[in-house]
DNA sequence: AATAATTGTAACTAGAATGGTTACAGCGGT
DNA sequence: ACCGCTGTAACCATTCTAGTTACAATTATT
């Protein structure tokens, strides 16, 4: 990955949307707003589901948040669009030569300092919730 | 992206063998011991050249660190390797509709939380050095 | 009961990134 | 001249992304 998903950033748009407008918001809705296929926000709203942040309905259309906007953050969100592989931002290299001192010991030297980097990242979206968010624009 | 290229740290495992070995330490031999192609590792040695890490003897081969491994953080790598677009980690979705009052102005409310979330990331990179890292098993 | 709008998925697509591979030109000591 | 090394280009299979079409299932309304 170059970058992570636009998943993330369109389910925060579409729980603000809920969150503001908690009538009107179906998937086509939503789609208006964010810019994209209604298809790929049914898609991001089955994994806010699935992380009980929402409950959707179906057939009658529209969702509903499943906790309050300030007790949301966006750590939240962000686990819950599944974006990084098995919860890890940093991939590393397999395999390396265990005959040699440096690949012996690489793996788990740097493995504890880019777990550290990315809790640091994570930590930061977990400091700023939903409620937060819409503050500075509504 | 699902995760940073492993190119990462297969380039922080690079520079500590020449750290460690500054002789020895040609493309195939690095490649052997992160067990992977020789042309992947000359590739990352391109790049850690460019950014005025190592200097790379052609011909003759091995290269030699031009800043002290305590002078070398785990962000001057990360940058180095170009691991991200245009120093972005988070990718936006692009042009949310502007009819929307979210739609208008969730693309800067939630762009400076990311940023801030990157940074917090590449601060904890940033006080991790090579030196430190080698010291670790070493 | 029929209708219409909506959700939930499956299947497919084009495009890009990744990591590996082969091939070969150019450099530079011996 | 030789040999080993670096620097690249080209190509490949795999995977992820975001979008798209299609259609079955759901539910309020008529």
């Amino acid at each position: 990955m170059k970058q992570i998903s636009t998943r993330f950033s369109m389910a925060v748009h579409t729980l603000s949307l809920i969150a503001v407008s908690p009538n009107e918001c179906t998937g086509d809705f939503i789609a208006g707003s964010v810019n994209t296929n209604p298809v790929v926000i049914r898609r991001i709203m089955g994994m806010l589901k699935k992380a009980g942040l929402v409950d959707v309905r179906p057939g009658v259309g529209g969702a509903t948040l499943l906790k309050e906007p300030g007790r949301i953050t966006l750590l939240d969100i962000y686990r819950a669009v599944d974006v990084t592989e098995e919860n890890r931002l940093f991939r590393m290299h397999e395999s390396p030569n265990m005959n040699c001192p440096v690949g012996r010991n690489i793996e788990q030297a740097l493995q504890s300092e880019l777990q550290a980097a990315q809790s640091a990242m994570e930590q930061r979206l977990a400091r700023t919730t939903l409620e937060q968010l819409i503050g500075t624009f509504q």
